[in-house]
DNA sequence: AGCACGCCGACT
DNA sequence: GTCGGCGTGCTC
């Protein structure tokens, strides 16, 4: 007999719809309807209507009340398979969050035209042939079932078939995927951003038959971006491929997720409720039992945790393979010049091969300018902003508002001559070119980021993270900001850093010369030594004697002073270790961050989801004084930010 | 979010 | 007496 009952997910971002409401199910729809379907619903006795999906069929209801009848079956795909909905569910409910938030973030628009030409299509398959995992040891068996796995990449370079340069990881992946698809099964991998999916897609392209990719990133149409979520409800072999919301692509014979790099920013979901790419990756990887690969070039402190609790088994390559690192300190050596005579020469000889990759800290030209008389910094005077210059004989302009400051005067002095402190990679491509008379200097930064470099002569001065490619690896590698990223107060800085310099050094050709300028002590040492697990157990250990993440968990709770003191106060005492604030913050509200166990954190969640709920409720106040200004009035709950300032 | 229900001031 | 203000709470 056809079920009566539709239980339905709302698609609303409102706390209080994020329950199941049962529905009847016309008639009309009983043959058609199953666990999954996109619906349109009717919400207070007819009034309006909303999205959702189905997310169980019953015979039965508990609701008390009448059930008002479904109004829309908007089509029978069962687009929000039943493993998605299980992990949006969990990983909504760990953040104080929505489910239909992260429903969102899995399942992407429909579009007609392609669902029809899907349904219509016959699914695809093709036979892979597994490679093996090539230098790592046989026993290190990554795939079973269940297996959770920190994986230390080669930091090598490598040749596709199809003669395109790639990182040594993105193939080894690669091989881990073609198991997988041997089987007959599905692997996610996800990765943080463009360059980094560009490289699995070349080390796919000449090992599996295309019909077997499935991309999903927000850059693509929307309608190739729908087929491929499609192709993944297909049974049979497939690679999904994708950055951070590719771990909540449906796929219901998962074997593994691949997660790459799980310290890069770019995992960090910035819509609420900010759940990371990490996290995600890991209930999932609970909920499926499928094994869980996290790979990187240096390990993330957050990672190394698991290691030590026994969550994830540490895997390293056969043989320790480390690029050739050089380390210069200028203060030390006498040589205080930005660029020191080491970097420099190491430059000039390894020109004469190829292309030589110089990483710097900052983009623009001048980031930081101050008073030349006083050097007082300067600042924006709309919002006290430090001002940088981003092109020669351009204003300067605020680097947070982007006000320009065409006419600045020195609050202090009075002086209207600046004096430019730092160097961006602006200025840096300058200074080489004159020093280089005759080479071609190429800049790569977050505005204009560059993918490939050929082989060829080149000085390639790129920001962190911002780093090409270079055909056939970089002759030497200059990391020239390393004091000046080092400086930069966040809790992370020392092992970002490492992070940004290991992935540099990867790039360079085998043999080719890494010099790190500026930077000594244990921070060095681990990184011309490649022993980046050991220097994450270190920070994990000093971050437990002061009981920073990840030793322990935060949440961040922001929102106006009333509702953030008393989400606060909500809070069992006995649930969390301390409070810290609240402080204010620039947009007018306050924030306050409250430290607890991780076992405490379903307490925790649940309260603070608790919270949420009464103050979207409550929170309608008159309409707003007079006056336009209004403070962030939403209550914000933010679990695990990687940005706490110490 | 919308929209209804509900309990106090100016109106026919 | 009633019409309607928007504060409060709910949405199958």
């Amino acid at each position: 007999m056809a079920a009566r009952v539709a239980r339905v997910m709302i698609d609303s971002p409102v706390p209080a719809l994020d329950h199941l409401f049962d529905y009847a199910i016309p008639p009309v729809f009983a043959d058609d309807i199953r666990v999954g379907c996109r619906v349109r619903v009717p919400l207070r006795s007819g009034g309006r209507l909303a999205d959702g999906y189905v997310v169980e069929l019953a015979d039965s209801t508990t609701f008390d009340g009448e059930l008002s009848e479904l109004d829309d079956l908007i089509s029978s795909v069962p687009i929000l398979a039943p493993e998605v909905w299980r992990v949006a569910r969990t990983v909504a409910d760990r953040a104080a969050g929505s489910a239909s938030d992260i429903v969102r973030l899995a399942v992407p628009k429909r579009h007609v035209r392609v669902e029809k030409a899907w349904l219509e299509a016959e699914p695809s398959m093709g036979a892979v042939e597994p490679a093996p995992l090539e230098g790592y040891p046989a026993s290190a068996d990554l795939l079973s079932g269940g297996t959770r796995t920190a994986m230390s990449a080669i930091p090598q370079l490598s040749t596709t078939e199809d003669g395109a340069t790639i990182g040594r990881w993105a193939q080894s992946a690669v091989e881990l995927a073609t198991q997988v698809l041997a089987r007959g099964r599905k692997i996610i991998i996800a990765v943080p951003d463009y360059r980094d999916l560009g490289q699995v897609l070349s080390a796919l392209a000449p090992r599996v038959p295309p019909a077997l990719v499935s991309r999903l990133d927000a850059k693509q149409p929307a309608a190739q971006r729908y087929r491929a979520f499609l192709e993944c409800l297909n049974a049979g072999p497939r690679v999904i491929v994708g950055n951070r919301s590719a771990v909540y692509a449906p796929a219901s014979d998962l074997d593994a997720i691949l997660l790459w790099d799980d310290g890069d920013d770019l995992h960090a979901e910035p819509l609420a409720p900010y759940v990371h790419t990490r996290d995600a990756a890991l209930v999932r990887q609970q909920d499926s039992g499928c094994a869980l690969i996290l790979m990187s070039h240096a390990r993330s402190v957050e990672s190394e945790r698991l290691v030590e609790i026994g969550w994830l088994r540490s895997v390293s390559p056969e043989r320790h393979v480390q690029p050739r690192v050089v380390l210069t300190n200028p203060a030390v050596d006498g040589d205080a010049a930005r660029i020191p005579s080491t970097a420099w020469k190491t430059a000039r000889s390894a020109l004469d091969a190829g292309p030589v990759l110089v990483q710097v800290a900052r983009p623009g030209y001048a980031p930081v300018v101050a008073c030349q008389r006083c050097r007082t910094g300067a600042r924006c005077a709309a919002c006290g902003g430090p001002l940088g210059i981003r092109k020669p004989g351009r204003p300067p302009e605020c680097t947070l508002c982007g006000a320009i400051a065409a006419e600045w005067r020195c609050d202090e002095c009075g002086d209207t001559h600046l004096r430019l402190v730092s160097r961006g990679s602006a200025r840096t491509t300058e200074e080489l070119g004159r020093a280089f008379p005759g080479t071609s200097v190429i800049t790569s930064d977050g505005d204009h980021p560059v993918e490939r470099v050929p082989a060829k002569p080149a000085l390639v001065v790129a920001t962190r993270g911002a780093e090409p490619i270079a055909e056939g690896g970089y002759r030497a590698v200059l990391l020239l900001d390393g004091d000046r990223m080092l400086a930069r107060e966040a809790l992370t800085i020392a092992s970002d850093c490492l992070r940004w310099w290991s992935n540099a050094a990867a790039l360079a050709a085998t043999g080719a010369p890494v010099v790190l300028v500026g930077v000594a002590g244990r921070l060095g040492t681990a990184f011309a030594t490649w022993t980046s697990h050991a220097f994450a157990a270190e920070e994990l250990a000093d971050r437990r004697e002061l009981g920073f993440p990840p030793a322990v968990r935060t949440v961040s709770v922001s929102g106006d002073l009333a509702a953030v003191e008393s989400a606060v106060a909500s809070l069992d005492t006995t649930s969390y270790r301390d409070v810290l604030g609240p402080s204010e913050l620039p947009d007018g509200g306050v924030r306050s961050i409250v430290r607890f166990d991780y076992s405490a954190g379903p307490e925790v969640a649940r309260a603070l989801r608790a919270a949420i709920i009464a103050n979207a409720t409550r929170r309608r106040r008159s309409p707003a004084a007079k006056g336009g200004y209004r403070p962030p009035p939403t209550l914000r709950i933010r679990f695990d930010e990687t940005e706490l300032v110490t």
